[in-house]
DNA sequence: AGCTTATATAATCCTAAGAATATGTGTTTG
DNA sequence: CAAACACATATTCTTAGGATTATATAAGCT
């Protein structure tokens, strides 16, 4: 069961979350991801360099252009870990859980506001 | 189709990870956490908010004792998030938007020369 | 050979976020 | 009621990392 922080870490960025979201489609060289996000251009280089570097794309020049591209094995190492842990909490602990929050009358409710809005 | 942006920005941090590896196994208490993980206690209260804040995790207050659980929504939405990502890379039509982007004449194929996994 | 395009790297600045210490709040026990 | 325990919050400090500007490298184009 291997454990896929750094992927994590990686797509906790917003930016880099965007440019994966934009090669979910097929391949793009910088400039269009430049121009499709608003980061400047050596902003997207320095996250294509992360992602590259983390194993999340893979590069392919063409002339002057450079086209990145989705490379398929670290998502599915973290499509592993999260099913494995989403079978886990609809198992178990969610039954269990709710279970005790409802004989808990006077208690605050565990349940979240909203996240950031 | 919805964005797991905020549960990639939590589950970032490598003390969430953890504190998250550790729930697998059932529900815990702070000064578990916080003997189990290294870090001081008032490190783990500070992570266990922003975990409930985000929906990861709920609490259930018993006597002075909190124990916190994960909560299964969020890891179904970030399950369906990879699992859809996965297919799209293991399939074949990135093929296709690079057809429609790139047209230059003079080039051959602008296909990857292999498709590592 | 210049000139433009496409991308990478370097240098700087700035803000967000984590860690530790100290303290506050509530709960159990004597 | 006081003391000890379990946890949360406040404060301070420090560092990592993202954005921008400027520059370097390299490939077309005329």
């Amino acid at each position: 069961m291997p454990s896929p922080g750094p992927t994590f870490e990686v797509l906790a960025d917003p930016t880099r979350l965007g440019i994966v979201e934009r090669l979910r489609s097929g391949e793009r060289n910088v400039g269009a991801l430049a121009s499709s996000l608003s980061v400047c251009q050596p902003g997207i280089s320095r996250h294509l360099r992360i992602l590259h570097l983390a194993g999340l794309v893979q590069v392919r020049a063409e002339g002057q252009k450079r086209f990145y591209s989705l490379r398929p094995q670290p998502f599915r190492d973290l499509d592993d870990w999260v099913h494995e842990l989403r079978h886990l909490t609809e198992g178990r602990l969610d039954r269990l859980a709710t279970l005790v929050e409802d004989r808990a009358p006077g208690s605050r409710s565990a349940r979240p506001a909203r996240w950031r809005g």
